[in-house]
DNA sequence: TTGCCTATTGGGCGGGCGACCAATAGCATG
DNA sequence: CATGCTATTGGTCGCCCGCCCAATAGGCAA
């Protein structure tokens, strides 16, 4: 215990590469979320994690990797809180209601200012955007399969199940683009786009998916505040 | 003519304070559109200028302010190429037809990937974050000017033409929102999605912008093969 | 316990950035 | 033509960035 005051010479903590690999990612995916993509730096990323920048540097030799994996990593974990891929989660009404309610709401703010971050950032970095054409691959196939599960059920209808899912997409993309300046609050008819666009597309009955998405969006409350938000993709420990 | 091999000592040229300052921002202006608003800084503008860094710096003591003005002076200058504020330019069913042409084709890229561009920055710069949502007001209410008058005049017919409006918007930043990143075609239908909520919104039969905007395209195709392509905003030399 | 492999460190290099300032030279004015 | 105002220059400063590499020390295996 020779010198316990300012970190002067932290023990080094020696790890398993991939366990080390996937620390690092998980930082910057941290970060992505809460600063933006062009804050993920050799020094920022060392910091978060209390080693020396040059070690980021050895597991990411460039960092446009570290950046692509980072955006990679953030928007798999919100997809699968999304619309996760297993079935047995509820009737494919109950499963849409459900990403709608997760999809609209404030809390989506963050992810929508991420989608914007790596779209921009995608014009200079080719590793990026191919992981961001990825990315929207993942999430209109994960939709798209909701919704054909959903035309096979009965519950919904539609010509062309691709079309429709764009088509959602792009609503919650349009409504997603304000996530860094809007201000005031929106008309009620405009909160609701999304949910409208997929009740017609699917010919449902107007309010179908609101009504389901009230109730899940009860029980989901519940379940936070007896348990705690854990909803949260990253760790985000202080 | 002494020295013109390479550039060792340009003859100064000495102008008005508003000329050199409106130059400067046409020229980020012009940055801002082909190379991206990040683009815009002291040595990059003046090198396009020909002109020392300090320059800029002189009439822009704060870069951020330049951006801000640039992306104005931009966004501005598309938005009187869109929705010109003069009345006389046609009924209001011509003129949000002619809107819809020139806001959906691939000519309309650059300015999405503006947006785009402006609204991430928005997150670190106050300043640009005015500008964008001045902007956006603008925008905003061109269209619904174009939105009432159409229904003062019986052409469209809307309860509330403000949330006609912003969904109409909607859907048109849903759209834009991939410019950088999309690769393949997207299907008719969604292509067409801009049109369709319009003329859903605004009591429309199913097709009737499509065809106004169809004739003007036509016209607007006659008239540059006619007169060379002068649609564009700023001017970008070479 | 000893030794080795390698994860980790510490430091340095070049480059681009915004900001600042004293010196210079256009150019209108008299 | 001479003079003065000021638009313009040229250079510097500090900051943060990505990238690279030789030296160091953690911890598992022998």
């Amino acid at each position: 215990m020779a010198d316990m005051s300012s970190g002067t010479q932290r023990k080094r903590i020696r790890k398993s590469p991939s366990d080390r690999r996937a620390e690092i990612v998980d930082a910057a995916a941290a970060i992505a979320l809460t600063e933006g993509l062009e804050c993920i730096t050799l020094r920022r990323v060392a910091e978060q994690l209390d080693v020396r920048p040059g070690l980021i540097s050895h597991y990411f030799p460039a960092v446009e990797d570290l950046v692509a994996e980072a955006f990679g990593t953030a928007a798999g974990a919100e997809l699968n809180a999304l619309l996760p891929a297993d079935r047995a989660a509820g009737t494919p009404t109950d499963r849409l209601a459900r990403f709608f309610v997760l999809a609209t709401g404030a809390a989506y703010d963050d992810i929508s200012r991420l989608w914007i971050n790596a779209r921009h950032l995608s014009r200079y970095r080719p590793v990026l955007r191919d992981r961001v054409s990825h990315q929207e691959a993942l999430w209109r196939g994960r939709l798209e399969d909701l919704v054909r599960e959903g035309v096979d059920r009965g519950e919904f209808r539609t010509a062309d199940p691709y079309a429709t899912t764009i088509q959602i997409l792009v609503v919650i993309d349009g409504l997603g683009a304000h996530a860094n300046t809007e201000t005031g609050a929106r008309p009620e008819v405009v909160t609701r786009m999304a949910v409208s666009t997929a009740e017609r597309e699917l010919g449902l009955e107007g309010g179908t998916l609101s009504r389901h998405g009230a109730a899940l969006d009860a029980d989901r409350t519940d379940a936070e505040a007896a348990s705690g938000t854990d909803t949260s993709p990253a760790g985000s420990g202080t």
